[in-house]
DNA sequence: CATTTCATTGACTCCAAACTCATTGACTTT
DNA sequence: AAAGTCAATGAGTTTGGAGTCAATGAAATG
């Protein structure tokens, strides 16, 4: 059985990891341990306590934030389906984490090495699902003989590139207000 | 006429620039304005002299690289000329300019405000360019009902995301390894 | 030639962020 | 219930980068 003490540094992590996913989304990955800290109600050196460095802390939420993106999309996508439902079931999720996958793709690059290998597993997840669905298209002959990584590199290509661009397309949320538009013509692109 | 000191304050200017365009696209934004005087065999200070900020070194590099790259692109289109060729020209620019161009469109967002401008401007050059080019296909009937800007941003998106995601494609330049694939089924996907 | 201007220097200040650690007091163990 | 453990604290340390400025000497000016 738990002890009280675990069961509170459990919580104590938790409440770390939660402020960090929120403080990241709103301000992106240069904001600081202090930001973190206060949003979580807890002092600066907490943070130290249960992770060494802010390194790790980024790595222990990324790990966490695609098991858990990996799984709704899992969760979403029906056996199956058609193309469009995918998509959407695809969109659908991303949504739910706009905000902090918008920085996640905007910073990767700047992020520990190990962010990326997070990152990557979350393309190959989306990849295997579309590869799936997109297989059952070409039988029937209605997608165009397209290498598979094309067709996929140019979806998820359109939909990082409206998110990065947010600014230039929407005021709130892009996937939302073109998610309809992104979907139907994307599918032209790619069907006969 | 110029006097002495004048030619020799603007050569440090450029020295200035110029190093600070290779710094960045070496290690990034994130670069130190040690590095920079470093690469430039100047003083720390006299990046100050010259720059009261370092965003304003960042605005003045690229504002002078946004007309540099426009210009190039420019140079580069011929009227009348075919997709295929426009394509490959945009390609063939990209790669002179690539690993600042890739630096660029991944820390974009956490550049000063002022440095969007200058990258929304080098989109709008592009847009205007491929503008052109698709018209007279779509005249012809050879290119999809599709609107305007999601055939831009598919481009953009497609070719940013080989880019951004470099290191899962090549070990070197992205562009180089793979234009031919690109333009080749980037135009598959949009014509008929 | 004497005086003034000014580009350049680099040691210095300032600041902000990551990380430390002695202290505390609630929880656990015996 | 006494002794021991440990999660949490927050003031303090360290590090590193941006920006300052008095000093220098070469160029410009009269």
């Amino acid at each position: 059985m738990k002890t009280k003490r675990q069961i509170q540094k459990e919580a104590t992590r938790k409440l770390i990891l939660d402020a960090a996913y929120q403080v990241y989304a709103n301000e992106g990955f240069s904001a600081t341990t202090n930001q973190i800290a206060k949003a979580a109600n807890v002092s600066h050196g907490t943070i130290f306590v249960h992770f060494p460095t802010v390194d790790n802390l980024i790595i222990c939420l990324l790990e966490r934030f695609g098991s858990e993106i990996n799984e709704h999309l899992h969760l979403l996508s029906e056996k199956d389906e058609s193309l469009e439902t995918f998509l959407a079931a695809h969109i659908n999720v991303l949504i739910c984490y706009e905000d902090f996958y918008k920085r996640l793709i905007s910073e990767i690059n700047s992020l520990p090495q190990e962010a990326k290998y997070v990152f990557i597993n979350i393309q190959s997840v989306v990849s295997l699902h579309l590869n799936q669905v997109i297989e059952r298209d070409k039988e029937q002959k209605v997608v165009k003989e397209i290498p598979m990584h094309i067709i996929f590199n140019s979806w998820l290509g359109l939909i990082h590139y409206y998110l990065t661009n947010n600014y230039l397309f929407a005021a709130g949320s892009v996937l939302t207000d073109h998610k309809d538009e992104l979907i139907l013509n994307y599918i032209k692109l790619i069907r006969k």
